[in-house]
DNA sequence: AAAGTTAATTTAACTAGGTAAACTAATCTC
DNA sequence: GAGATTAGTTTACCTAGTTAAATTAACTTT
């Protein structure tokens, strides 16, 4: 396996882990996490919406939705277009989402610390010059 | 989630996208390949040589193994110790290695063709800083 | 307005990773 | 040599991604 693929695979599965690790005292899964974040940032999302924003395909969202639905993190409702399902965060999502979110900044900020800003910024560049 | 994280995740999953992609037209997976290839390089392993080359958990590569037997690609024998099984590839998949080793390289240096051999190395280097 | 098409979601089935615990063979210790 | 420990593998059960096909609601076309 070329070099570069095969770093980059280690290193996602390395990071996964650690943000599972990370995450396990609050009772989230990465991927979970990930769901319930963009939807806090936007308010309410529509599965699509969700799922077009982490560049995932549709039923892995179906099924991490109603895996937060049921654990009690996000209520879901209908649309105006009663095709769709509108998720948005539960009371108690909310009130546990900035401690969540702290952990998870004082992770990431361990996890790059040993880049400079300026390598950081590179390394970024470097990745989104692959497709 | 912080951009470096979250732009390395999407790679991941974008390249093994690609990748299965590729491996497709020869009736395998990315896992699947990436344990014919290490088993290729060192002739026979035991199921712990793999995982831990791999950088996997035990259980992954049983599961894998055991489905490569079943397709065909590789036969397992028990070792000198009657506790380890030793895993190696068929004649069907010694004959069939080359044609899919190289859609490989020709898929990966498509893949990083965008990077000059400097930058290359030096995402790679960037990479290996995160631990 | 009926028929055909598109869009949103889900279901089913697969690969692919993880942890925890069981099982068996080998080794160590007393 | 019996008992305890260690090593290799497996089983069971999660999360997490994929594709293909089904379902249902909305929209278009004629």
């Amino acid at each position: 396996m070329n070099p570069l693929i095969h770093e980059l695979f280690q290193k996602s599965r390395f990071l996964s882990n650690e943000v599972n690790n990370t995450l396990n005292q609050h009772g989230l899964y990465a991927s979970q996490w990930s769901v319930l974040y963009c939807i806090q940032l936007h308010e309410e999302m529509t599965l699509t919406q969700i799922w077009k924003y982490l560049n995932v395909e549709a039923p892995t969202i179906t099924r991490t939705v109603t895996r937060l639905s049921e654990l009690g993190w996000v209520e879901i409702h209908p649309g105006k277009d009663r095709r769709e399902k509108s998720v948005r965060l539960t009371e108690q999502a909310l009130k546990d989402f900035p401690a969540i979110k702290t952990s998870m900044i004082e992770f990431e900020d361990r996890m790059v610390s040993s880049l400079s800003s300026e390598e950081e910024i590179l390394l970024i560049k470097l990745l989104q010059k692959i497709k």
